[in-house]
DNA sequence: ATGATAGCCTGCCTGC
DNA sequence: TGCAGGCAGGCTATCA
């Protein structure tokens, strides 16, 4: 359910309230919560307890905590994944999945998600190599590349990460023969986009999402990419984007992006652009927005 | 290899 | 009022 700048936003709490304290405690109430755990629920406790949090880092729709062990505690929230800070002495809420407490005896983390398709998962870092464009010769420590959980290591880099190659990402996506849409909902292409920013930078670009990326121009892809990036950007910056309580950040406060989008949800209100109403149509059994004005659909050839 | 689909879950909203 | 059906922001496995 959140996007990169819904993750971001619990990212950055997570970092405030969790960086550098010690787990003491650790409780899986749904097993479900820590499938992605291939050792089970008693292994994934036992990796984090007296584990130090030395801070969080993300990588699209993922983010994780660094451990002073070596490894990583990667959280992934899925459709309706919270984490939530709450007093050692409040009792567990309706869908809590996993509770951490600390050895300070300060808020516990709560990973609160009803519909567990998120969850939590220990895994060790492999390294993943700079591109090769953005190798600086001048200094070679930094070259060396960029630490993800091993698990991690299909996801692309997102357009807000250093290592994130725009002109070997605008070749993959115009390599693809499938619609647009699906081409950057693709996180092995470029991560972070999900189905709202995906339709959102569509519109700004006035692409149709069905047009076969490889008939993209290249100048439109950077465009496309350029404006999921912008998009993004506004998003985090208003606190991200949320229709409902699911998505909230540490606090249980939630963002008000939604009050910024062009098309996603808008069916039948007009365009900001041209006044012509958004149409919504089936994708992939779900849902995309357009406005059939500004982003034309190419006659059937037949 | 790529591309399309089904499945995982629960809760809420709509329409009959 | 009750209930069935549709829908929801994602990912992965599996099939063609």
């Amino acid at each position: 359910m959140p996007e990169l700048p819904e993750v971001e936003v619990v990212r950055r709490g997570a970092d405030t309230w969790f960086a550098n304290r010690r787990i003491r405690s650790v409780q899986v109430l749904h097993s479900r919560a820590t499938r992605r755990h291939l050792h089970g629920p008693h292994d994934f406790s036992a990796r984090l307890i007296n584990a130090r949090i030395v801070g969080t880092e993300r990588r699209g729709k993922y983010f994780w905590f660094r451990l002073d062990t070596g490894e990583a505690l990667v959280t992934h929230l899925g459709m309706s994944g919270q984490l939530r800070v709450a007093s050692p002495a409040s009792p567990g809420t309706n869908h809590l999945r996993v509770r951490i407490g600390f050895d300070d005896d300060r808020d516990d983390l709560m990973f609160i998600d009803q519909r567990t398709f998120g969850g939590m998962f220990v895994d060790d870092f492999v390294e993943v190599p700079y591109p090769s464009a953005k190798r600086d010769p001048g200094r070679a420590s930094r070259n060396a590349g960029f630490e993800v959980p091993a698990a991690l290591s299909h996801i692309a880099a997102d357009p807000f990460d250093p290592l994130f190659d725009q002109s070997a990402t605008v070749r993959r996506i115009r390599a693809k023969q499938s619609p647009i849409k699906a081409v950057i909902l693709d996180q092995s292409v470029v991560s972070g986009i999900g189905n709202i920013y995906a339709d959102e930078s569509l519109w700004r670009t006035q692409l149709d999402w069905q047009r076969s990326a490889a008939t993209v121009s290249r100048s439109k892809v950077i465009e496309l990419i350029d404006n999921a990036r912008e998009v993004m950007s506004e998003a985090l910056a208003a606190g991200g984007t949320s229709f409902d309580s699911l998505y909230v950040n540490v606090n249980g406060s939630s963002g008000y992006f939604s009050r910024s989008l062009a098309v996603y949800g808008r069916e039948g209100q007009p365009c900001e652009r041209c006044g012509g109403p958004i149409s919504r149509e089936h994708f992939a059994n779900r849902s995309s927005f357009r406005c059939p004005r500004c982003q034309r659909r190419a006659p059937a050839t037949v």
